[in-house]
Formats: structure tokens, C-alpha cells, sequence
DNA sequence: ATCGCCACCGTTTTT
DNA sequence: CGGTGGCGAT
């Protein structure tokens, strides 16, 4: 098994290794920092550093250095945040060395944790068998389990799939239970609990019942493998001698606790991260895993990196601007020796269209001037706010290529293509069954139904499927499903030639099902076959669509095209200029971010932006805004802006050089600062009637405490600094986090 | 009872 | 764009 990637996809060959690239490798560049970071060999090392700071940079050449000392590649093991980063480091490393750091093993925890899982799950009762699930899966399996328990409609206000979602895995991956969890954060949803835990209930059963595994139950799982089975432990743990962890502020504390298992044997953790660069909390990450790391590696060394190699002052200024309004000051201030520079730009449009349109034109100005399109970013706070954006860019003919948001595999067409494969891979998955069957003509929701029932007790899926009494209106089409299944089953076809019978059978579904846009469609489908085509194994592929999901369609395929991203997708990236749009009250940051850590999230989450910027800034808001009423309304700047000192920018756009604008912007910096007034007190008083609570310390075991939904109960065990374990009157034994429970001390 | 079609609504961020 | 609810057709 080809192990580097942790996936069956052969390590990219990457033909543009131009000379620029070799230049800024040259050894000499390393600050000292660096170097202790570089070389130093054994024990723990937690690296924390900036944005900008060559962080990248450290650690391949480490993976060099390490390799050059004689270490096998395969024992030194590179975690980071997304596989592209994974590639881009090794890619990087073989500049420095030769090819075989194409050997080290690099990828996302998810990849290498599915790996490592088909192992040696069958330690805690796992076959190699399972489907992992990706969001839209599982926001698809909720969907069913509300309408067959019939909580769809049961309130105006039932909270989304979405939502339900993320809270079930948040709660996962902050290890409380869903009840305490449910209760801090999401208090307004408080009449429906219940359902909402009765829900996860079902949707744990169903998982286990299809053969499947959503995101968390992979980590979950492998951590219970190295910690319940010492065997296991030691063979990976003394395999990997090395182990290296990017953007390590956006772990959570399962992730932390598998590197933590993994590292059993050589502890030689070495931690990259920047706690001001933490934008994961909705998904489990708590920046403070970097702060604990030394508590937990005893004998750890710190390295600081604080030079900035990639903006100039002016920029740099800006964003030391955007995080010292922070409620929790950190620790670094950046400081540059680039040279030069000019401030950042803010622009204020009348709205969205004309923000769109200043934007195009600073393009092709930009690009008229010689910077190609490659060399510059569009960032945004959420996937829509570029539509606009997007169609302005297209009527231009510039084109572009768009960064999260909608994946490729989460359109309807290609999810009914991977459905046939994951059933080939696993028979047992009933919900691409349920998917397949659906798309037969005359086949709804009860009658796919009653063919799964009689699937799911079959030995042989396929030979069940074909001798099923089908009515006459769908026999047809059900003897065509069982007898292309059964052709493409062979196992001597080479995925893509599956792919291509496959494909003929599904052609005139595809037409009669999508027949108002199918020809738009039909190219995801050829842009899916020539991803098919490098990998030879079916379930590497599966897999793969499910982990890293390849990126929606690329508008015009050029190599040089502008990219267009979330904040989210563009960290660790950088670009010459950076565009911010939409940052107007209420898009960025989003309305429903509540003050407190949500707000302080979303201020890290524009340092992140302005933070990729090498040369040139620039700032765009729409004064208007269309709401969900299509009512428009007046947009205040974002509060994050208004609140600098606006010495630090140059203002432009149209409006502003008039009086009447002048006022305006003034009464928008108003309203922020009343919001920000009205934060801070209700920060206080929480901090106020939490103050004894904050810290585990002063609790024992026997204190009898106060909480609000839970009740009366009793401290049991003091399991972490902020962490207790109750046993409740009524609701029995909870974990709660001090950080969010209201826990109240009864004398 | 079940399926297919049409019109309408509301969009955080993602390995 | 995708999910949803209503309604007509089978």
C-alpha cells in the first residue's frame, strides 16, 4: 500500500518547479529560530509563530534535515490541516533533497486516522468495511430519521440538519455530553432537546447498523484503538520517531490526544501553531491545546518566530491593528524588514454590485500593470457574498477559480455516480442503495423502502436486488441496475473503465432526471472521470471523495486565473494582493456570531485574511445591503475596521468625499461601539457570577453545586483545570466545562 | 397509496 | 442551488 499520502493517489508530479522557488531555499535564509528548530533532534518542541512567519518554511526543512541525518522517511510522520498542504511541504522538500521524501508519511488527520483504522480496527470489533460518511451524508441521514420520527414541522423553529450536526459533533469533540453541551450554547433551542439527543441516538444506531463512519467516529475510533490496545500503541508509536504538526491551533482534544498516543514510544512532537490563527472552534478546535502542550510534553522547547517574511510594514501594521482590539491579548507582535509598501486601501460601494465592479477594475488594471491573475486573491467571510462578484468576473472573461463553498462531490449528479461505487466497495451501504434505487423511474421514498429490507438481510445484495417481485412499471429498470452492478463488479476493471460502463447506464437516467441542465452537468462528469483515472484501486477513491473532496468547477481552465475563497480555505495561502469584500456589519462578522468567543473568532478570522497579503491590501464594503426580506438597508462598516485608528488605511469610494458620508460613517462607528458597550458589560457580569467557577482548583469532590437546566448536584471528580465530573439529582452523571457551564457553588 | 412535478424560500465557516 | 410542501396523475 502506498503509504506517503495516507490514500491510494500516487504522489503529484509537479512540472513548474521554476528557479524562484529554488532561490528562496537557499539554507541561509533560516534565522536562528529556525535553525534550533530545524535541527534540534530529540524531545518535544512546541514552534509558535505568526502569520507570515516561514512557518512552512521550518518545517520542510526539517522533514530535509531529518532525512539528511539518516532517518528513514517512512518514520517520520507530517501532519497538517489539508492534504494540499501535506503535497505543497513534501513538493517543497524535494526541491531541497532528492525524491525520497515522497516516502514520508504526510496527510490529514482523517486520512491517516482511516488508514490506520482499516488496519487495525478489528482490535476494537471494526471490519475494514465501512463508508465514510461526508457532511452532506450526514445532514442527509438526520433528514431521514426527522421525517420517519416525525419531527419534521413539530415546531415553527426546528433547528436545521446543519445545526443538529454540528452540535452532535462539537460535542464529540469536545468530549461533553450533549445534554451540558446543549444546554450553554445553544440554550434557545432548549425546547427541543429531547428531540434533538433522541436524534443523535437514532442517527448513532443507523451509522452502526449501515456500516458507517462519519469524520469524528473515524478520530474517536483510532484513539480508542491506541489507547485500549497496547499493541498497537507500541507498533505506531515506534514506527513514527518523528512527528510533525501543523497549525496545531486548530487540533481539538481528541486530535491532541492521538498525536499525544502516537508519540508514546520517541516523543519527538514537534508543534507548529499560531493561537491568534484559530478559526476551528465550531468544529471542536480549542487554541489551547498549544498552551497546554508543554504542560503535557514535560521538558518541552519553545521557539518563538515573530519576523514576518511575507507583508510590508503598512500591512503589518493593519493586522497588529485587527488583533490588539482582541479581548485576550497574545503574545506576539509582528514585526517585517520588507521594505516599502503602501497602505491598505478601504473602499466604501454603494452596494454589492458596485463593489463588484470596482473590484473587476482593479483587476485588469492590476493585470494591465503586469501582475498576473495567480498573484491575486478575492477573500470573503461566507460562500455567497461573491455571486455578485462572480458574474462580474465572468462577463469580463476573467477568469477565475472558486475555493470552499460548494464542493464537486456535493452536486446531485456526481453523488448519484458515487453512490454506485460505494456500493460496489461496501454492499451493506444502504444509504447509497437508497440514493441508486431512487433514481429508477417509478421507484419513490416506500418502494426503495421495502427493497432495502429485503437487502439488508441478504448474503448477496445483488442477487437479492434482481430476484425481487418488482411490479411491472420498474421491473424493468431494476433488472438493468442488478446486471450493470454485477458487470462493473469485476474486480480485474480498472476503476476508470468502470467508471465508463457505469456511465453508460447512467447517461439516460442523468438526461431524464436533469433534463433542463444536464449538458452544464455533464462536464463535473468528465472532470470526475479524469479524477478516477489516477487511482487504481475503487475504495481509495471512495474514500478520498469522502475525506478531501475535490473542488467545484474550474469556471476556465487556465493556469493563470484569479482565486476566489472563503477566509477559511485561504489560511496558510498567501498572494501579492488580497481583496476583502463584503465587510460590512453583519456579513463580517456574521450577524449570528454572539459576543464573546464567537466575535473574538471572527476578529482572528479577518487577521487571518489580512494576513495574506504580501504587498497590496485592499478593503471593499457595500453600504446597502439586501436582507433576507429583500428589504435593502443601510450597512455600517465592519465594527473590526471602525474600531482602528483610521490612519492605517487610505478611504476611497464614491460617497465618502461629501459631508453628508462623513456623518454617516460616523454614526455607523456609533452603532458598533454601542454594540461593543453592550458586550463588554454582559461580558463582566457573566465574568461576575462565574468568577468562582472559572477554575477547577477550588472544587472538591462532595461540593454541592447549582446548575441551571441540570439542577441540584454533587462534584464527584475534578478531571482537568476546567473540567469537573457532577452526578445530578435528576440527571445523573455529567462532564461539564467550566468555560461554558453556569455552575453555581450551594453553600 | 405512491410518485412526479412545480413553485417558493433561505443560505457561516469544513477536515 | 437544494430542500420542502402542495397537488394532480397513476
Amino acid at each position: 500500500m502506498q503509504e506517503s499520502l495516507f490514500s491510494g493517489k500516487p504522489f503529484p508530479v509537479q512540472d513548474h518547479r521554476d528557479t524562484e522557488n529554488k532561490r528562496s531555499f537557499n539554507r541561509q535564509d533560516l534565522n536562528r529560530p529556525q535553525s534550533e528548530a530545524v535541527t534540534h533532534l530529540d524531545g518535544p518542541m512546541l514552534v509558535v509563530a505568526g502569520a507570515g512567519s516561514g512557518k512552512t518554511r521550518t518545517l520542510v526543512y526539517r522533514v530535509a534535515y531529518l532525512l539528511e541525518q539518516g532517518i528513514l522517511p517512512e518514520n517520520i510522520l507530517l501532519l497538517t490541516f489539508t492534504r494540499r498542504a501535506a503535497q505543497e511541504m513534501l513538493w517543497r522538500a524535494s526541491i531541497l533533497l532528492d525524491e525520497s521524501c515522497q516516502d514520508v508519511a504526510g496527510g490529514t488527520f482523517h486520512a491517516m486516522a482511516n488508514m490506520l483504522l482499516r488496519r487495525y480496527g478489528y482490535h476494537i470489533g471494526y471490519t475494514p468495511n465501512f463508508t465514510i460518511l461526508d457532511r452532506s451524508d450526514a445532514e442527509g441521514i438526520i433528514n431521514i430519521l426527522k421525517s420517519s420520527l416525525s419531527l419534521a414541522g413539530a415546531g415553527k423553529r426546528f433547528p436545521t440538519k446543519r445545526i443538529i450536526i454540528n452540535m452532535i459533533s462539537k460535542a464529540v469533540n469536545r468530549s461533553l455530553d450533549l445534554e451540558s453541551l446543549l444546554y450553554d450554547e445553544y440554550g434557545h433551542l432548549e425546547e427541543f432537546l429531547d428531540d434533538i439527543i433522541l436524534l443523535r441516538d437514532h442517527y448513532e444506531k443507523f451509522k452502526f447498523e449501515h456500516g458507517l463512519m462519519d469524520y469524528d467516529d473515524l478520530l474517536v475510533n483510532f484513539k480508542r484503538v491506541l489507547k485500549e490496545n497496547i499493541q498497537v500503541r507500541q507498533e505506531v508509536s515506534q514506527r513514527f520517531q518523528y512527528i510533525m504538526v501543523d497549525e496545531y491551533q486548530d487540533t481539538n482534544a481528541i486530535q491532541a490526544e492521538i498525536v499525544r498516543l502516537m508519540a508514546a514510544t520517541h516523543n519527538n512532537v514537534m508543534a507548529v501553531g499560531d493561537d491568534s490563527q484559530s478559526i476551528y472552534s465550531f468544529r471542536g478546535a480549542d487554541f489551547r491545546n498549544i498552551m497546554d502542550f508543554p504542560r503535557i510534553y514535560p521538558n518541552t522547547r519553545i521557539i518563538k518566530l515573530e519576523e514576518n517574511y511575507r507583508s510590508t510594514q503598512p500591512i503589518l501594521s493593519m493586522t497588529n491593528a485587527i488583533i490588539e482590539g482582541a479581548d485576550e491579548k497574545y503574545t506576539k507582535t509582528l514585526f517585517t524588514n520588507v521594505e516599502g509598501g503602501s497602505r491598505p486601501e478601504l473602499y466604501s460601494a454603494a452596494d454589492a454590485g458596485e463593489e463588484a465592479v470596482y473590484i473587476a477594475e482593479r483587476i485588469e488594471e492590476l493585470r494591465k500593470d503586469g501582475l498576473p491573475l495567480k498573484e491575486m486573491a478575492v477573500l470573503f467571510r461566507s460562500g455567497f457574498h461573491s455571486y455578485k462578484l462572480e458574474i462580474e468576473l465572468a462577463s469580463r472573461g476573467i477568469p477565475f477559480e472558486k475555493r470552499g463553498g460548494l464542493k464537486l462531490t456535493e452536486s446531485a449528479h456526481i453523488k448519484d455516480i458515487i453512490s454506485y461505487f460505494r456500493i460496489l466497495v461496501n454492499e451493506q451501504d444502504h444509504l447509497s442503495w437508497n440514493r441508486i434505487l431512487l433514481l429508477l423511474d417509478k421507484v419513490g421514498p416506500k418502494t426503495a423502502d421495502k427493497i432495502l429490507v429485503v437487502l439488508k438481510s441478504a448474503d448477496n445484495p445483488l442477487g437479492a436486488l434482481v430476484a425481487y417481485p418488482a411490479a411491472p412499471g420498474w421491473r424493468k429498470g431494476l433488472m438493468e441496475l442488478g446486471a450493470v452492478l454485477q458487470l462493473i463488479k469485476d474486480p480485474a476493471l480498472a476503476p476508470v473503465d468502470q467508471f465508463e460502463i457505469l456511465i453508460d447506464y447512467y447517461q439516460p437516467i442523468f438526461e431524464r432526471i436533469y433534463y433542463d441542465d444536464y449538458p452544464k452537468r455533464s462536464r463535473d462528469i468528465e472532470q470526475l472521470k479524469t479524477i478516477i483515472a489516477e487511482y487504481d484501486s475503487l475504495a481509495a477513491f471512495v474514500d478520498d471523495t469522502a475525506l478531501e473532496p475535490p473542488e467545484a468547477a474550474v469556471i476556465e481552465d487556465t493556469a493563470d486565473r484569479l482565486i476566489l475563497s472563503t477566509v477559511h480555505s485561504a489560511k496558510g495561502l498567501e498572494w501579492d494582493t488580497v481583496f476583502i469584500i463584503s465587510l460590512a456589519e453583519g456579513k463580517f462578522p456574521v450577524s449570528q456570531a454572539l459576543p464573546g468567543e464567537q466575535w473574538e473568532e471572527e476578529r482572528r478570522l479577518l487577521y487571518v485574511a489580512a494576513t495574506r497579503a504580501k504587498r497590496r491590501l485592499y478593503m471593499t464594503y457595500p453600504r446597502e445591503v439586501m436582507s433576507a426580506d429583500r428589504q435593502f438597508s443601510r450597512a455600517p462598516l465592519s465594527p473590526f475596521l471602525a474600531e482602528i485608528s483610521p490612519g492605517l488605511y487610505v478611504s476611497s469610494g464614491r460617497a465618502l468625499g461629501q459631508m453628508g458620508s462623513f456623518g454617516e460613517s460616523r454614526s455607523g462607528y456609533s452603532y458598533s461601539a454601542s454594540r461593543r458597550g453592550g458586550r463588554s458589560l454582559s461580558a463582566a457580569s457573566l465574568n461576575q457570577s462565574n468568577a468562582l467557577l472559572r477554575n477547577a482548583s477550588i472544587l472538591s469532590k462532595g461540593q454541592a453545586v447549582q446548575h441551571p437546566f441540570f439542577g441540584r448536584g454533587t462534584i464527584d471528580k475534578v478531571t482537568g483545570e476546567r473540567t469537573v465530573e457532577v452526578v445530578f439529582d435528576r440527571h445523573g452523571r455529567k462532564t461539564l466545562h467550566l468555560d461554558y457551564a453556569k455552575l453555581e457553588i450551594v453553600k
